[in-house]
DNA sequence: GTTTTATCTTGCCAAATGACAAGAATTGTA
DNA sequence: TACAATTCTTGTCATTTGGCAAGATAAAAC
């Protein structure tokens, strides 16, 4: 169970459940890892895995009205990964999930995942309140693109996940931050010539 | 039961749940009636009420990082109307929920739902799928913001939801869209001039 | 009904961002 | 290594949006 470790930790840290049954919980995780570039979830399939990942990034995409590729969000090692609404609404997804670079992490079917909230409550409270968090990080996201500045938005991103920029083409950072390309390179030439 | 008839056909459209369950569900409910411009959340207090909006019209908001007023959201009939943060993390809200006009709802405690999450399992899976919902509507916003004009959103908000016109001021409309008023008044004076 | 207050519109100008195209730099591949 | 394909940068110019201030309009208070 010791490879477990950080899923281990990652439950223990955003519920409060005991160790026992976190055991319970964890040895249902079957280890996944996924090559650079490879797809953790395409666009029209149904989101059959929840995945912890453990190490690596993670790049998530839509096509918006015009066809125009669209970061959605970026993962990095210990963030649950997964397509919510196809998954739990059975759909199909509009996302793409793709590995940025090799990563390992840790899976549960859909049928697990509801087998085990349905027979641990402390496990259902769990993923409702990483729901809750998700939907807090969002609402975040959400006003800082409502009210902030491409730049201001840009120096949060180096402020929360500087990695990325070593993973991701500025290309995905840009349509990330709501910005073309052309913009987003001007940005970073006079970011830091500014006091802020 | 007659008068909670919304609420019940609400459950029944967003859930398999047979007509008993819901009966069931339901007489958990308690009315909330509220006038014009109360507040049924403010910000800094711990959101104790889920509550299903039957009739009336209802904005969300918060004070961004500048101590701008900013409107978050806009509920009307047949909308749950709740902060989930709040609610499920029984921490102090940042948002601030108040009628626009008199409103009727009907409202669950907190352990209410959480007793009826424990004992009807269908109940539960109800919760999450709404969750999962709202979370849905909130990454269609937030790509929305980043990848659609001002314009865009005006039009787009025309569509869902013009009753809001009459009950909202165009400020506060405004900050919902992410621009000022002042941008809001030019885009309304030339949405209809150009062809679409 | 008049005064006060808040909201909305408009003008002027500045800042932020986009569209497009041409190079430069980088990466992938034969 | 050399060719091809991307990605990134830069220039030019247009569009979108913001900031500020002055009026106009509407709503609330007295």
């Amino acid at each position: 169970m010791k490879d477990k470790e950080s899923l281990f930790k990652f439950i223990q840290s955003n519920a409060v459940i005991s160790e026992a049954i976190i055991n319970e919980i964890v040895k249902h995780f079957e280890v996944k890892n996924v090559r650079k570039d490879d797809f953790i979830l395409s666009a029209g399939k149904i989101c059959n895995e929840y995945m912890f990942l453990e190490e690596g990034y993670i790049r998530t995409y839509i096509y918006d009205y015009n066809g125009c590729d669209v970061t959605t969000n970026f993962y990095f090692k210990n963030q649950p990964v997964f397509d919510a609404s196809s998954f739990f609404f059975r759909s199909t997804s509009k996302e793409n999930i793709q590995a940025l670079t090799d990563c390992k992490g840790w899976i549960l079917s859909y049928d697990t995942i509801n087998n085990l909230f349905h027979s641990i409550p402390e496990f259902r409270e769990f993923g409702r309140l990483m729901l809750v968090k998700e939907f807090c990080t969002l609402k975040e996201r959400m006003l800082s693109a409502l009210t902030e500045t491409a730049e201001e938005r840009y120096l949060t991103l180096i402020q929360n996940n500087p990695d990325i920029f070593q993973y991701s083409s500025l290309k995905n950072i840009a349509s990330y931050l709501g910005i073309t390309d052309t913009s987003f390179s001007r940005i970073r030439k006079n970011a830091f010539k500014k006091p802020h």
